[in-house]
DNA sequence: GTGGATAGACAAGTGACTTGTCCATCTCGG
DNA sequence: CCGAGATGGACAAGTCACTTGTCTATCCAC
C-alpha cells in the first residue's frame, strides 16, 4: 500500500518512519497489557520517564512535553488513577503539588524500558547490530536541531 | 531531553523514528502553508493520495486507512471543504457517491510530493545517498509486517 | 422476491488536547 | 514590609479526530 498510495519517495520515506514507530510501540503495548498495564499508552509511559527525570509539577511536566499544564493535568490524573504516580504537598512552596513516581510506576518504566529493547535487539538480529547504530546516528543528526519531546504521541 | 528522559536506547530509537517524522512533516507543512495549503494536514494528503489511488467511496478510504467509514467521510468533508474532492453519484449503483480528486487536490498532491522529496534530499544531502537508501530499506524490511495504513497520522 | 451484505447519513460519546478564567501563593523591587 | 507581577493549580467550555450504535436505501445471490 505504501507504495502505489504515497507516489514520492520522500512521502514513502516519512511513513516508513511513523510505520517504525508504530510497530515498535504496538508490539510493547500488546506485552505490557498480557504484564498487567492495560490500557497504557506510550505517551504516559513517557511522561512517567519525565516525571522521573525530575518534572515534578504539572506546570513543569507541561513545558517539558509541550503542551499547557491543563494538558498535563489530564495525563498526570490518568497516571495517578492507574496508581503510578502520587502527589503531595510540596513542604516548601504551598502552590505546588510534588509528583513522585510510585513502586508501580517505576516497574512500568522497568519492564516497558525493557520492552523496547527487546524490540531493539529483534530489529538488530534482523539487520545487525552496526547497521542498526548507524540509522539511529543517522537519524539522531537528522533530528538533532528539533528540541523534540513527546508530543504528538497520541497513539 | 531524549537522552535522559528515555533512560532506554530501546525507547530511544522509538523516539528518534517519530522525531524523524513529525521532523519531515513539519517543514513540509510550513512550505504547503506558505503555497496556499494552509490547514492541510499530513492525513489530508495522505487519504488525497488514497483517494486517488482508487479508494473513491468513502467505506472503500476507511478500509485503507483502517479508521470507520464515519471517520473517512468526515476527512472527506474536510477534503471537500477545501476543494481537494469532489462528489458524484455512481451512475451503476445508487448507494455509492464516487470520489474524485479535483485539479487543486492533484497540485496539493504535486506540491506536497515534491515538498516530501526535497527534505527526503536535504536528508540524502547530509548523509549520503547510499547512506539513505540503505536506512530505508531497513526500514521496509522491518515494518514489512505491518499492513502499514496512514492511520494515526493525526498530526 | 426475499435475506443478507453494503454505502452512507445521523446521533451521541470519548480522549486528548486547547483557550480562557479564576484564585492562592510566591518573589522581588522600592 | 508591601504591593505588582509571575507562577501553580483548578474549573469550565470548546475543538478535533476519532469511536459505537442505529437507521435507511440499495444491491446481489439464491
Amino acid at each position: 500500500m505504501i507504495g502505489p498510495m504515497a507516489q514520492s519517495s520522500g512521502a514513502e520515506l516519512a511513513l516508513l518512519l511513523l510505520g517504525g514507530f508504530h510497530s515498535m510501540v504496538d508490539e510493547v503495548n500488546v506485552e505490557l497489557a498480557k504484564r498487567g498495564h492495560e490500557g497504557v499508552r506510550p505517551v504516559h509511559e513517557f511522561a512517567l520517564r519525565a516525571v522521573d527525570a525530575g518534572a515534578d509539577t504539572a506546570s513543569e511536566l507541561g513545558r517539558r512535553l509541550s503542551v499547557t499544564k491543563q494538558a498535563a493535568a489530564q495525563t498526570i490524573a490518568v497516571l495517578e488513577g492507574f496508581g503510578y504516580v502520587d502527589r503531595e504537598p510540596d513542604p516548601g512552596d504551598a502552590r505546588r503539588k510534588r509528583l513522585r513516581v510510585t513502586p508501580r510506576g517505576h516497574e512500568l518504566m522497568t519492564v516497558g524500558g525493557a520492552l523496547f529493547d527487546d524490540v531493539r535487539s529483534r530489529w538488530a538480529a534482523r539487520i545487525g547490530d552496526e547497521q542498526l547504530k548507524t540509522l539511529e546516528t543517522h537519524l539522531a543528526r537528522l533530528t538533532e536541531r528539533r528540541s523534540f519531546s513527546a508530543e504528538d504521541l497520541r497513539d
